[in-house]
DNA sequence: AACCGACTTGAAAGCGTTTTCAGTTACCCC
DNA sequence: GGGGTAACTGAAAACGCTTTCAAGTCGGTT
């Protein structure tokens, strides 16, 4: 592996020069760039970055924390971060949080020895003075969480708007009784979304029934256990508003299983719009995400911070995505 | 952020213990141990990882080459790396190569510049003459991808078989008039799986039908696309073997838009058996790929192979997953 | 002809570790 | 008590690059 040394050598010139002209950081006479540019094809050079690192403090590596690689939504923002990130220098490194908080600042601590030059968060349960202390050390972006007093770091939906509006849909069409199944108990966007649906519940003078709302994990399975249970006891329903797509998925095989229609008995609303969504049967309406906007504007935004550039956050608003598998109660 | 040197001085040892203990490379007397270890704690030491490579050539960094973020099996596989190197020190550092040769050549050179300890690379196009350059520089293991004479560091499946296997399914239970929705014409996995077809349908003495063979691109959009050209012209036929799952779910939605039934009418086979597919109506039968153990048993190999350790690379069977997508012939 | 400023350039000092090499110590044995 | 050995320890030299600092070159001025 050729150094910075053996292409000096080469070209007839000190490394500083060599180095200068890596980084074009000052005039070098257009002869000795040429040397230099030509030395470096002629021996494959690949600047060691880790030196690079060491001696000039910026690594080119942005760290991003995710929460459970495998979650669609997860990992559609992570993708957005890696096609933001593509043609700026910068190498992502991930790591995942698998909101823990535990794990999370473990995780967060080998980024940082790392040495990174960024950090994108992506959700995760990380306490806010801990966020705090860090965006004080490393330029930081939040994804996926609603902070207060980091107006201009922070990207993020509004949930409560998002199921308010979910649910509204559905009374839109003529629902009254409409089944909630829960994403994981604490989890601030199932929260959220709960807050959004029972608003939406009271503005239309519907009582809340505790006896339609489940609770889940967001997984496929646990919409078709809460489609099960809620046919057992005898509650009547006509529409779900499941916590995301992957248990509108397991809700709609529950109900076929039972011989239910949907959307002619049942209505089903997703959340998330993930690839596989269109493409239910019926389509599926869900409130779109835009995950991969999102996180392509951290990448953007963060790359922007860290070169003390200004920059603004853009608005990403959460779309209903009508398709098939809602529809007017008769 | 603590140096080596600032533990060194509170501990009153020299630099060079602090990386002993560090290291635990040899013996360092309780006492001191105990010192600098204390030190650490209380400064929150955490070791520069880009000076750990540049002085002692190992950054504790894997490069892994993946293929189009977003698609279900590339990204699976991502995910068992990821796990099967969680707990092992190394961090996983991704790059996307876009199935472009190009593009690969260059992100392994920037991979390669990060000073990795190892390189998993999970399919692709690069020539094997560079690939063999490659493995002699740096511990590589190829995944997903066939090569001679890389018996031990190359862990795939065989796709001609289980595409056999897939046809043969459907033979099994009657059905002779069997559509083929093509992955990414010139992809190796797409012809390797043409091809297992092909050798069924001969071995059952039916004769190939190139009306049947539809050219798709691993899509689910490919996959409507598909069932509706094989509607449009009159060809008859009773199953339809799909390049992979998502094509598996468009060709669904298209029949189902035409009022065919599945599988009562058209049998379904798919093939990865991707999280959705156990959730689609009806349940997807399908091959499952075992991308995730995939994943983690290149990590685990990798590791053993950077340390010069022995292994054993595991044989991964894809197994017939029987769902309810493919029903006997009437 | 001496001088000045604007450009270029190279030497050398780090950056935070690891690792080699040469001591120190302490201990055991004859 | 001297000598040999084993167990520890520290000084210093890398690792490959960036950056500061001083020096050199050149053309134009006065």
């Amino acid at each position: 592996m050729a150094t910075i040394q053996d292409i000096a050598d080469l070209a007839n010139v000190s490394k500083a020069t060599v180095s200068r002209v890596l980084n074009n950081s000052s005039l070098v006479t257009t002869q000795k760039r040429i040397a230099v540019e030509d030395a470096m094809n002629e021996l494959n050079f690949q600047p060691n970055v880790m030196a690079q690192s060491l001696a000039g403090g910026r690594s080119m590596t942005i760290g991003v924390l995710t929460q459970n690689f495998g979650s669609p939504f997860y990992d559609s923002v992570s993708q957005g971060v890696i096609d933001g990130l593509s043609d700026t220098g910068y190498s992502p490194i991930f790591a995942d949080g698998q909101w823990k908080q535990n794990t999370e600042r473990e995780v967060i601590g080998t980024l940082v020895g790392r040495k990174v030059d960024g950090l994108i968060l992506i959700g995760g349960d990380v306490p806010v003075s801990k966020l705090n202390e860090l965006r004080d050390q490393l330029p930081t972006i939040v994804v996926a969480r609603e902070l207060d007093d980091w107006e201009n770091q922070c990207i993020h939906v509004d949930n409560v708007d998002a199921g308010y509006r979910a649910t509204k849909h559905l009374i839109d069409f003529g629902h009254r009784e409409i089944a909630l199944i829960h994403g994981i108990r604490n989890h601030p966007d199932a929260v959220q979304r709960f807050e959004g649906y029972s608003k939406a519940l009271a503005d239309a003078g519907i009582e809340l029934n505790s006896n339609l709302v489940y609770s889940g994990d967001f997984s496929a399975q646990s919409g078709v256990l809460a489609v099960n249970s809620l046919l057992a006891q005898s509650t009547h329903f006509s529409a779900v508003f499941a916590a995301n797509d992957m248990v509108a998925f397991g809700a709609r095989l529950a109900l076929h299983r039972h011989g239910i229609r949907v959307p002619e008995d049942v209505s089903i609303i997703g959340f998330d719009d993930q690839a596989e969504a269109a493409f239910m049967t019926p389509p599926l309406t869900t409130m779109r995400q835009p995950a991969v906007e999102m996180g392509m504007a951290s990448a953007a935004a963060l790359v922007k911070l860290i070169d003390g550039e200004s920059y603004e956050l853009p608005r990403l608003p959460i779309e209903l995505q009508r398709r098939e598998s809602v529809a007017r109660l008769r």
